[in-house]
Parts: C-alpha cells; sequence; structure tokens
DNA sequence: ATCATTGCAAAAGATTTGCAAGGTC
DNA sequence: GACCTTGCAAATCTTTTGCAATGAT
C-alpha cells in the first residue's frame, strides 16, 4: 500500500484506508484501538464481499491473541461505513459488506445455487438510472442492483453433458 | 374484478388473484380457509407496498372478527409468494412485499427520507439486464433495482425558497 | 375420520444496547 | 484524569417453529 498512490479502478484516492479511518476517528473525536486496527486489517487484506459471521470467522478465536468480540465487531463495521470505506447492502435477510473506499461503483450478478456474488459494471446502467431519476426528479445518492440466477459454473453442473443446455 | 379480463400493464392473465391461489392450494393438498381469504382480501384490494407489520395494523385486532395471528400472517405471505401472487424483497432488513401476479415488472426508485417506494418501469433495463447476463454466462431468473435518494416533496421540504436548488 | 391449519408460546437468527471494567488521549 | 471502548449479558426485532386444539374436505 504506497502512501501517494492509492487508485484503484476509475477512482483516485490519496489516503490508504487506515489513514482515511484515522482521520475519521479523529474528526469524530473517537479513538484508535487495538480492536479497531485488528477489524481494518481483516477487512482489507482480502477484497471480497462478507457478512459478519464470515469475518468473525476468520479473526482470532475467543481466548487467543487479536480476539475482537461479537459486538465490537458490529460496532465496527457500522463505523467503517460510516466512514466511507465500506458499503453495505442486504442478501437474504443478513448484511454483506463489500469495500468502497478506493473502488469503483458496480452492481452484482447473485448465484442462487452457489450463492456467490460476481461484480460488473456499466456505465450505460448509472446513465440508465440517472435518466430515470430526472424524470422523476429524484436525486440520486446510490443505487443498487442485483441480478439473480445461475453462474456459468452452477449451469454447468446441474445439467452435465445434456444438448439443450441453453436458455 | 371480471373473472375473464384480468389483465393489467402488459401481464395478461386469466384468473382472479382469488381463483389463482385456489388452484395453488388446490394442487398442493392445501385448504381454504377463512384466515387465507381474509388476508388474500387485505393483500389485494390495495395496490402497495407493504411489510408484515404494516399488513398486521391494518388487520382485525385480536378479539376482533376476522383476527389473524402473526405467525399465520407470515406463512401466509410465504404461500403467497410461492404461489407467485406476491413479489418479495428486503429494504432496511425486513421484508416488503408487493403485488406480483398480473402486474408488470418493474423496479424502484426509494426515498431514505420519507421511505416511499416509487415505481418505475424500463425496457432499456432488461436488455442491459440480459446483455450483462450473457457475457457473464448467466441465466437470469430475476432482478431488483432500488435507486436510494431524495423524492420531488422531500426536496422541496428539505429546503423551502432556496436558489440553488438543483443537483 | 383424516389430515391440514391455527394460535399460542417459545425459539431462532441477526444485530443492538446497558453497563461496569479497562484502555486511550 | 476524563471519557471513549470493550466485553459480557441481556435486550430487541423480525421471522420461524413445536405442538395441542380446531377446522376443512
Amino acid at each position: 500500500m504506497a502512501p501517494d498512490d492509492f487508485s484503484l479502478g476509475s477512482v483516485q484516492v490519496s489516503l490508504s484506508p487506515e489513514e482515511r479511518f484515522e482521520e475519521y476517528l479523529q474528526s469524530r473525536g473517537m479513538r484508535q484501538t487495538e480492536q479497531r486496527r485488528t477489524l481494518l486489517k481483516y477487512v482489507f487484506t482480502q477484497h471480497d464481499h462478507f457478512d459478519a459471521d464470515q469475518l468473525i470467522a476468520r479473526l482470532p478465536a475467543k481466548g487467543e491473541e487479536g480476539y475482537v468480540s461479537r459486538p465490537t465487531v458490529y460496532r465496527t463495521l457500522n463505523e467503517f461505513v460510516d466512514a466511507g470505506l465500506l458499503r453495505r447492502f442486504e442478501l437474504d435477510g443478513r448484511a454483506v459488506y463489500e469495500h468502497d473506499y478506493g473502488y469503483p461503483q458496480h452492481d452484482h450478478l447473485y448465484c442462487t445455487r452457489c450463492r456467490n456474488l460476481i461484480e460488473f459494471q456499466s456505465d450505460e446502467l448509472i446513465e440508465l438510472r440517472n435518466a430515470v431519476a430526472k424524470q422523476h426528479r429524484f436525486r440520486v445518492t446510490s443505487h443498487r442492483l442485483i441480478i439473480h440466477g445461475l453462474c456459468q459454473n452452477c449451469l454447468k453442473q446441474s445439467r452435465p453433458r445434456r444438448k439443450q443446455d441453453r436458455v
């Protein structure tokens, strides 16, 4: 993580997530703690989607060095969202998180079989969104598109060596 | 509700929701009950979005004629979804329902201030969705787009008589 | 008469909160 | 030292479930 070139995709940012979060904490009179540092590290060393339980599963267990309690995990995830580091959305009734800071806007294909999220980016979609909003005199702050269905892999597995494999 | 012409929007259907649900029940060896009839009536006399609590608020209270218990409301809403009468989606962590049967596919603008859902329909969006899916060899079963922001009314209220009211 | 359905109470799953003890500035 | 944070336990919120009583076919 070079401090001066943290650009990814189409978004230009000058601060690392750590620096950005420190700013956020300071601006609110909040404190840097071991737990917050731990969580920041665990959340930003992998670029993937996760829910609270998946994150907790990766963290040190109770009794081990670096353990963070469940309430603190939830509290801190909310802080990351507030700080603009993470984006949250709902999937099957639970909260799912993904990197926001420094990452380009995108949407998802959701495979209902393997439960994988596949990212895609579409400028057309943004234009369409803005056009619709304009028609309704609506001021957009964000959007969320999730396309449900079956991914390539699951399509293969579900019907092996068949001729009529097309939609 | 004329039995032979229940077409709405672009979708052609020949059965009323009541008839359709009866078919569904019979095909599964399920029974017609007072509670299911009550709920069907309450759900289909208004075309709007609602969650379980909002529906329960409209229903007769405990002790009154036509009361339906909370577990039965939840059970029956699931049946309506199974039967294709209602569509369910998640908003702010709770399940929201809307008419599906006989209604055209559409998406939503969601005002985060007044919490109103505004429907819109876009063929372009469907095409875009299909194109994206095709690229990823993904078989679409459905999608959900929600645009968050502020609606016309809330924009007015939040900043009355100002000149720089544009985005 | 059989077997689905209901209401009640309780459970379950996800997330939040009160509070005393401990950590950070 | 002031006061923010943490972990624990418990509460909350939404939805589901076990079960005995009731109702539909």
